[in-house]
DNA sequence: TCGTGTTGGTTAGAAGCTATAACTTCGCGT
DNA sequence: ACGCGAAGTTATAGCTTCTAACCAACACGA
C-alpha cells in the first residue's frame, strides 16, 4: 500500500501475508467489534492454523495497535489530500465524517473508548500531530477575529502547535473544529441519533457556521 | 440504592449479592476496561466460585447491560438533580464534565465504542430520554433567537422530543449543547488533549457561549 | 411439625481464546 | 550444493464463558 518496491521476494511475501491477516481483522472488527477480534478465527481464514499467526503479529495487541496506526494513516492522508486539493474547515469537516461513515469501527479505533493502560508508540502520535497540522493550516485561512479570553489561556498553552505560526485565535478555531466535528459525528456513527431524524450533515453545516464568526 | 424496602429476606440479600458483584465489576473496568472484566475473577472476589455468579447474571453480557443501566441512571440523576437546584446549561455542562471525569470508563460505556450488533433495550433508551428532556427544558430557559436553516429542518423532525412543548431553536440547542459538550468532554477523558495543556474547562465555557446567541 | 420445592452453591467439563515450546520443512543466499 | 534461518506444524498450559449435574439449606403450606 505503501512501497511498491519491497527488497527480497521473502520480505513481500511476508508484508503481502502481514496485510492479509490484517484485512481480514478489519472485516471481523467492521462485524462485532474489536472484543470479538480473533487470532484464531483470523488464521484459519488465511488458511494457516494458530500461532502460525505470531510470525507475524507478536501478540494480539500488537495486531491491534497496527489497526490503529493504519486507522491514523489513512485519516492523515484523507484530510491532507482534501486540503491540497483546496478543502477548507467546512469542505475538510464532510471529508472526515464520510471517512468516518465509510468504516465507523476504524473511527472509534482512534476516537472510541480508550484502554486505561495502553499508550500509543510515539510514530503514531506523529501521525496525529500530521491531522493537527491541516486543521491549523485550514482554519489559519479563515479571516481573522476578535481574541477572546480562551484565546488569551492559548497564548500560554500553544506548546502543543509546534513550531505551527497560527495565531491563538487560529488555535482555538482548530480546536472547535475539531471538538465540534468529533461531537457531532461519533454520536451519529455511535447510533446515538437514531430515532431522531434530521440529517447530521446540516448540523455540522451550523456548528462550523457559527465558528466562522465566533 | 434505589428502594430501601426489598421485600423478602431473600430478595434483599439477593441485591445486595447484585450490587456487590457490580461493584467490583466497576472496580476492574475502571482498571482495565471493560473487555478484561471477568466473571471468574469477580466471583472469586465476593467469594464464591466460578458459576455460581450465574445465578446473579445470566451472562457476561447481561452484566455489562446492568452496568450500562446504572451508568445512564446515575448520569440522569445527576442533570436532573442538578437542574432542580437551578442549574443552567453552562453549570449543567460542568455537572455532566465533573461526573465523566469521576469514572471515565462509566462515560465511555454511554458514550464510547458501540459494539456492531448491540441494541441497548428500551428502559434504558427511555432513560437517555430523561436526560434529553433536562436538556431540552434547560435550553428552553434561554432568550429566544432567530431561526437558522437547520432549525427550519428540525421542524420536520421533532418527533425525538416527543410531547416536550420546545421550539425549533430549543431542540437546536439543546443538541448543540450535547454535540459540543461531548466533542471536548469524551476527547478530554479519551487522553487526546495529553499533550496540550489547556483547560478544557475554558474550552466547554467558550463553546457554551458561543451557543448563547448563535 | 413435617414434607416439599425453590434458591444458592458446588464441582466437572465442553469449547474457545492467547500464547509458548518443540519440532519439521521449505527456500533463499552464499 | 549446502547450510541456516524463516515459516509452518502440533502439543500444551492457562485463561475465559457458560452448561450440566448434583447437593444443601432455607421458606412455606399442610
Amino acid at each position: 500500500m505503501t512501497d511498491p518496491a519491497g527488497q527480497s521476494p521473502r520480505e513481500r511475501y511476508r508484508a503481502q501475508v502481514r496485510a492479509e491477516i490484517k484485512q481480514h481483522a478489519w472485516e471481523q472488527i467492521a462485524a462485532a467489534g474489536v472484543p470479538a477480534l480473533s487470532l484464531n478465527a483470523i488464521a484459519k481464514q488465511v488458511g494457516m492454523s494458530g500461532p502460525a499467526l505470531y510470525r507475524y503479529f507478536a501478540s494480539r495487541d500488537e495486531l491491534i495497535t497496527a489497526l490503529i496506526r493504519d486507522a491514523y494513516r489513512s485519516l492523515a492522508d484523507t484530510v491532507r489530500e482534501a486540503r491540497s486539493s483546496g478543502a477548507g474547515l467546512a469542505e475538510l469537516a464532510h471529508v472526515v465524517r464520510d471517512w468516518g461513515r465509510s468504516d465507523p469501527q476504524r473511527y472509534f479505533l482512534i476516537y472510541g473508548t480508550p484502554v486505561p493502560g495502553y499508550h500509543a508508540p510515539d510514530d503514531i502520535t506523529a501521525i496525529s500531530f500530521e491531522v493537527m497540522t491541516v486543521l491549523l493550516d485550514a482554519a489559519g485561512a479563515l479571516p481573522a477575529v476578535g481574541s477572546t479570553p480562551f484565546d488569551e489561556h492559548l497564548k500560554d498553552h500553544r506548546e502543543w502547535a509546534f513550531d505551527h505560526p497560527a495565531d491563538a485565535a487560529t488555535l482555538h478555531r482548530a480546536l472547535s473544529f475539531w471538538t465540534r466535528l468529533h461531537g457531532v459525528l461519533s454520536l451519529e456513527l455511535a447510533g446515538h441519533f437514531a430515532g431522531m431524524k434530521f440529517d447530521p450533515a446540516l448540523l455540522i453545516d451550523e456548528e462550523l457556521e457559527s465558528l466562522r464568526q465566533s
